[in-house]
DNA sequence: AAAATGAGACTACTGTTGTAGTCTCTATGC
DNA sequence: GCATAGAGACTACAACAGTAGTCTCATTTT
């Protein structure tokens, strides 16, 4: 399991899937080069999201030449947490009840 | 479908979980009479969350001799929602990748 | 009728999210 | 060596979320 200080927000949910594909540490350069076309976001608004989502532990931050960052977190663990998070929420903890909502289409 | 203006939020989730549960109109003394003992709300706090129900077009409000309010939207197709939108962001629209998720537990 | 109680409207304040600007320092092109 | 560009830190600010207090009016109780 994983633990973090606070939510990933869909804004920063965004980064973090650049960061799964990537698979790899990247310098912020290179997460905006990848960000920019899907989003359009300035590139201090993508700093802003890569600072707070490391203080909240969901990237790693790690100094060579330049600052380069990499998931803390891998996606499945992270969408198991959302996931049951959901399941809890809505279904009781059962997720039997949400495949039975989901069959119900 | 529905349409509300914004998302609910999870303390507002509380709120309409016992609207649901009601199934019926209530006025705001009885909702809080049955929220408090859950959460230890304030009745001010409670209803800033009514309130704000009312705001985003969860909740009707009907005037009798005091306001009652009602879910405007039902417990199935919030869930069905917010469980499409889960998919969506986490799965890439795939139930069936939901599914799969859940089942390699 | 005066006092207390409860409903409802407004107001308040903190933290988070979405979005982005500015300042500073370092490396780099000429 | 100086100008420029890019990296990184810090700052900003509106909207929403979480939580709750105050003010006012009507009703009920004695």
């Amino acid at each position: 399991m994983y633990e973090l200080a606070g939510k990933i927000s869909d804004s920063e949910l965004e980064v973090m899937r650049v960061m799964w594909e990537a698979g790899d540490a990247l310098p912020v350069t290179e997460i905006r080069r990848r960000l920019q076309p899907l989003h359009g976001w300035e590139g201090t608004t993508i700093k802003t999201m890569i600072t707070r989502l490391t203080a909240k532990g969901a990237l790693l931050q790690e100094k060579r030449d330049v600052f380069y960052y990499s998931a803390a977190i891998s996606e499945d663990d992270y969408n198991r947490c959302a996931t049951e998070s959901l399941i809890r929420k809505l279904y009781q903890g059962s997720a039997g009840k949400l495949v039975a909502a989901l069959v119900k289409d």
